[in-house]
DNA sequence: CTGAAAGCGCTTACAG
DNA sequence: CTGAAAGCGCTTACAG
C-alpha cells in the first residue's frame, strides 16, 4: 500500500505542512488561491487523510462502536442497519462487532472498541453475560454507553428497550375483546429478563380481563423453533388446547406452525397464534403472523439518539430507561370474529 | 472519558516510557520482575492500549473493512457473521459498513475505510454501482480487495462468487430426472449479472436435457416479493402453467407462495417451486422451499481466506475468481415422484 | 496570509 | 537489563 501524506503535498508545493493541513480543512487562515493549489495536488495524488493520525491529535474519533449478540437473528440486522443510518446522519462512523452470544467474545469486542477509542458504545449484551466487570471499567473511563433491547442488570447506564408488558396487555385486550378467552402462552425461560417480562404481560392481561389461567397452558421451553414445536406437541397430547397461543417470539411461533401442520390442525381455523415479533418476518409466515410488533428500526434509532445525548452530555433530566412501545398487528393467524 | 497512558504508568514506577512499552508487550529486553510491576500498575489503572497510536507507528491496523449493500437481506447478515468469525480466527478485527444499495454511500464507506487504513477490504458492490473510480484508486494504493457475491466488472481484483450456472443445471437435472419436463423460470433482470447468470443456467439445463422452453414461461419482473406475486398472477391468467417454477431467489419464491395460495393452488400438489436461496430461509417457508443452496457462510469464509492470501501476498498462482459450488436441496415444495 | 514549535500515545533502532 | 532520540501523520496555539 502506498499513501501520500500532507508532507508530500507540502514538498511538491514548497510550502509548510501546516499550510497544507489548514488548506485541506478550509481554514480561514489560508488564501483562496493556496487552497485551490493544495486541493489540486491532493486530488492528483489521490490523497486520503489518515484518520488514525487525525484522531490521535483531535481526541475525537467520531466513531460509535456497536456490540451485537448475533446477526443471524434478523431482528439485530434491522436494528444495526437503522443505527448505521442514524449515525451517519449525525456524521458518525460505526464499527460493528458481533459476539455470537458469547461472553468472552463480547468482552474482547468491548476492549477492542475501547482500544480504538470510539466516542461511544451501543451494546446489546449476550444472553449469558453475567460478569459486570467490563461495564464497570467503562463507567470508570466515563465512556458513554447505551444498552439496547437487553440491558445488563446492576449497571447504571441508560437503556432503550421494548415495553413488553404493556405490549402484551394491549394485544390480549384486542384479542379478548374480539371474543376469545382460552389463551395459552409459550414462554421462554423466566431467568431471561425478556422471557420473564413477556410472561408477566400475559398474566396481567388475563387477570385484567378477568380470565382464568390454566397452568397447563403456560409452557416455558425456550426461544427456538424446536421449542415451539415441542411445546405444541406436548400441549396437543393433552387434548386440552386453547383457542389462541401467545408465543414469546417468532421463532417459537414458527415451530408451532410446523407442529400444527403436522398434526393436521389449520391456522387460524383450528387455532390462533400471536407472537412477539416484527413485521418483516411476520410477512414470511403463511398465514401471516399476528404480532406484537417490536420495530427494530425504532429501537435502533432511539438508542442512537440517546447515545448522542450522552456523548454531548446534554439533557441530564432524561429518563434512564427509554421504553419503546409495541403495536399489535392483527394479521391472518387469528380469525377476526367481529369487525 | 479518561484514559491512562504508558507515560502514567512510567511516572508511577519512575522508569522510562520505553520500559513500560516493552514490558507490556513482553519484550525479552525487560526483566521478569519489571514486567510484573508494570503489568500490576496497568491492571490497577485499567490501562487499555490506544490502538490508534499503536497503528500509527506500526503501520498495520490488523483490521479488515467490510462493505455490504444491506443487512436487511439476511443472506448478507449470515455472510458477515462468518467473516467476522473467520477474521477473528486470524486475529483480525472487522469494521462493517452498510451502503443501503446506494452508490454514494458505498463510495463514502470505502473512503472512510481507506482513511482508517484498514489492511484489506471485502466488498459486495451495490446493485446500482457503475463508476469504477473508487476501485481504481484502491488499485493505485495497492490495497488488497476481494469482491464477494457480486463483483465490479472492469476491475481486476479477485472475487468469490457462486457458480449459478452449474447450480441451476445440477438442480434441474435432478428435477427433470425425477420426471418433470414443463419447467418455467421467474428471472430477475438480465442487466443484473446475477439475473443473467441464473437465467443462462436455466436455459442450459433445459437444452442439455432436450426440453423445449416456452418463452411464455420466462418472466423477468425483478427480485422482490411483489415481483414473484405479479409474475405468478400473470402466468395464472394464461392458463398455461408449468409443473415447476424456478425462481431467481427466495423473495420471488415467497411472492409465488402468496399468489398461489390466493388463487387456491396448493404447493407442491398443484405446482412445484424451486429457488436460489439458502437453508435458513428455506425452512421458514411452508412447505419448506426446495433450493439451490447458496451457503452464505461458505461464501464469507472463502472471501476472507482469499483476502488473507492477498494481504500476505502469498500464492500468486491462485485463480482470480473463486467459484463456490451450490447444492440442490430437495425440500417439500416439489413432490418427489420417484425415490 | 504563512509557518516554526510542540504534542497526541505509541514503537523502533540504537547506545550504554 | 534500561533508556534517550527520533518518528508515525496529523492538529493546535502561537508568532510573525
Amino acid at each position: 500500500m502506498a499513501y501520500y501524506t500532507q508532507t508530500d503535498i507540502a514538498e511538491k508545493l514548497k510550502v509548510s505542512r501546516v499550510t497544507v493541513s489548514k488548506a485541506l480543512r478550509d481554514h480561514p487562515d489560508i488564501s483562496r488561491d493556496m487552497k485551490r493549489r493544495v486541493k489540486e495536488i491532493a486530488e492528483e495524488f489521490g490523497y486520503t487523510p489518515n484518520l488514525i493520525a487525525k484522531n490521535l491529535t483531535s481526541k475525537k474519533t467520531l466513531t460509535i462502536g456497536i456490540v451485537v449478540p448475533d446477526l443471524e437473528n434478523s431482528f439485530f440486522s434491522y436494528a444495526v442497519d437503522s443505527m448505521v443510518d442514524a449515525a451517519s446522519e449525525h456524521h458518525y462512523h460505526t464499527i460493528l462487532t458481533v459476539s455470537r452470544e458469547n461472553e468472552q467474545n463480547e468482552k474482547y469486542n468491548i476492549q477492542s472498541l475501547i482500544g480504538m477509542r470510539v466516542d461511544g458504545l451501543l451494546v446489546c449484551v449476550s444472553q449469558r453475560t453475567s460478569d459486570p466487570h467490563v461495564f464497570e471499567e467503562l463507567k470508570k473511563k466515563k465512556m458513554p454507553v447505551v444498552f439496547f433491547d437487553r440491558q445488563m442488570e446492576g449497571t447504571d447506564f441508560r437503556s432503550v428497550t421494548f415495553n413488553d408488558e404493556i405490549g402484551a396487555v394491549d394485544a390480549l385486550d384486542h384479542i379478548i375483546g374480539n371474543g376469545y378467552s382460552r389463551i395459552g402462552h409459550f414462554a421462554g425461560y423466566s431467568n431471561v429478563s425478556i422471557g420473564r417480562k413477556r410472561c408477566e404481560g400475559y398474566r396481567s392481561a388475563m387477570k385484567k380481563n378477568g380470565l382464568e389461567i390454566d397452568p397447563a397452558w403456560i409452557l416455558a421451553a425456550g426461544f427456538e423453533i424446536q421449542d415451539g414445536y415441542d411445546s405444541f406437541m406436548k400441549l396437543y397430547q393433552t387434548k386440552n388446547i386453547p383457542e389462541v397461543i401467545l408465543t414469546v417470539n417468532d421463532r417459537v411461533a414458527l415451530g408451532v406452525y410446523k407442529a400444527a401442520k403436522e398434526v393436521g390442525m389449520e391456522i387460524p381455523k383450528d387455532i390462533g397464534i400471536v407472537g412477539f415479533g416484527f413485521s418483516e418476518t411476520a410477512q414470511m409466515f403463511s398465514p401471516t403472523l399476528s404480532i406484537i410488533h417490536q420495530d427494530p428500526r425504532r429501537l435502533g434509532t432511539a438508542a442512537l439518539e440517546v447515545l448522542i445525548e450522552e456523548m454531548q452530555n446534554t439533557k441530564q433530566d432524561r429518563p434512564r430507561n427509554v421504553l419503546i412501545e409495541e403495536k399489535f398487528i392483527w394479521n391472518n393467524s387469528i380469525i377476526k370474529k367481529q369487525h
